[in-house]
RNA sequence: CGCGGGGUGGAGCAGUUCGGUAGCUCGCCGGGCUCAUAACCCGGAGGUCACAGGUUCAAAUCCUGUCCCCGCAA
């Protein structure tokens, strides 16, 4: 039952389930480490990291720096933590920092490895329309997501799921297997076996990711838009507008409508796409807040036909 | 002070340019029609027009300030 040094490397919220769960271990975080305040939202606020703002309330030092250079490499040996732990920091740790720790460093990621290796795993597993994903914890070693896994759980991902929901369900099932794998690694007890089967990647994704193209199937529509809600966030044009789409599920009527056209049926908005209809739940039209879609049509003139995208 | 849109009965909107009796599509309540209906017909309740001040005979509308919401960007 040793109790190790440890140095918690993350920045945004799915870090800090994390961070707390190590916070109230038999161990001791001497530090954490996180991205710099960084200007945010629309007045453009100068705002710490939330790990950032976690830490400090727990009373942690912190050291905020957007490179894990030379410099934060010297601040951190003079701690000598025994081992480093990475959620989501936002930088790539290399040599030497990489091989300081007695321990070395181990990452949380949301994926199944090697499954999605990258920056956004969830929101590919469900754009790929995957029925489970999961979170695995392994040895950092300098090649991306590649190092051996010390455990990994799956988790189902449900048919209405978000990304976001589907984060932050994993952020805290994460936060748990992290922790077991923390006291393992202490105990002397952890094996690291060499990730297995094919490795595929999830890049980051941008706005232009979430643009709806209506001409492909209302199947893979809702997968999309589940993936990238709600960041980037899923949109398409109307009248030149921007209009973000929060929520749409595949429906099953069967009506004649081209790609894009909007059309009431039964109290329910449909849009035809390229293979079936999809139906709209909850939009957000550029200026307003979110409503549901049927809201939406009602303020809408009623004149002309509704067509998104082009 | 990054750019832009918005705040009007319970919901979504129009009306603001050019001040002059509060409008539309729904919802809600009551009644009617129908085998039946998220269909149709009749009636009704419900609004400090975000807030404060100013101009005016008169302000949702014009002027000044404040608060709040959202899209983009970061």
């Amino acid at each position: 039952m040793s109790s190790l040094r440890l140095v918690f490397a993350g920045s945004p919220a799915v870090a800090v389930p994390s961070l707390e769960a190590l916070l109230t271990s038999r161990h001791e975080v001497v530090t954490v480490v996180t991205r710099e305040d960084a200007p945010v939202g629309r007045r453009r606020v100068l705002t710490p990291t939330p790990v950032a703002a976690h830490a400090a309330k727990a009373g942690v030092p912190v050291h905020r720096t957007n490179r894990l250079g030379d410099a934060a490499t010297a601040h951190l040996t003079t701690l000598g933590p025994d081992l480093g732990v990475v959620v989501a920091y936002g930088g790539l740790l290399r040599e030497p920092l990489l091989s300081m720790p007695r321990l070395g460093w181990i990452n949380l990621h949301f994926s199944v490895l090697p499954r999605w290796r990258g920056a956004a795993p969830v929101q590919h597993a469900i754009i790929a329309g995957e029925e489970e994903t999961g979170v695995s914890v392994f040895h950092l070693v300098p090649e991306l997501d590649a190092g051996p896994v010390y455990a990994s759980r799956r988790e189902p991902i449900g048919r209405c799921q978000t990304a976001g929901a589907l984060l932050e369900r994993l952020a805290v099932v994460g936060a748990g297997v992290l922790a077991d794998v923390v006291d393992e690694l202490a105990d002397g007890t952890a094996v690291a076996r060499p990730q297995q089967g094919e490795a595929s990647y999830a890049g980051k994704l941008h706005a232009a990711d979430g643009v709806l193209d209506w001409t492909a199937s209302a199947v893979d529509l809702a997968r999309l838009i589940r993936g990238v809600t709600p960041e980037p966030g899923a949109s398409t044009t109307l009248d030149g507008a921007r209009l973000r789409i929060a929520e749409a599920a595949p429906a099953h009527e069967r009506l004649p409508l081209a790609p894009g056209e909007v059309e009431l049926i039964q109290g329910r908005v449909v849009v035809g796409t390229g293979d079936g209809l999809l139906e709209l739940l909850r939009v957000t039209p550029a200026g307003r807040s979110m409503m549901s879609a049927s809201d939406w049509l009602r303020g809408r003139s009623r004149a002309e036909r509704t067509v998104l995208g082009g």
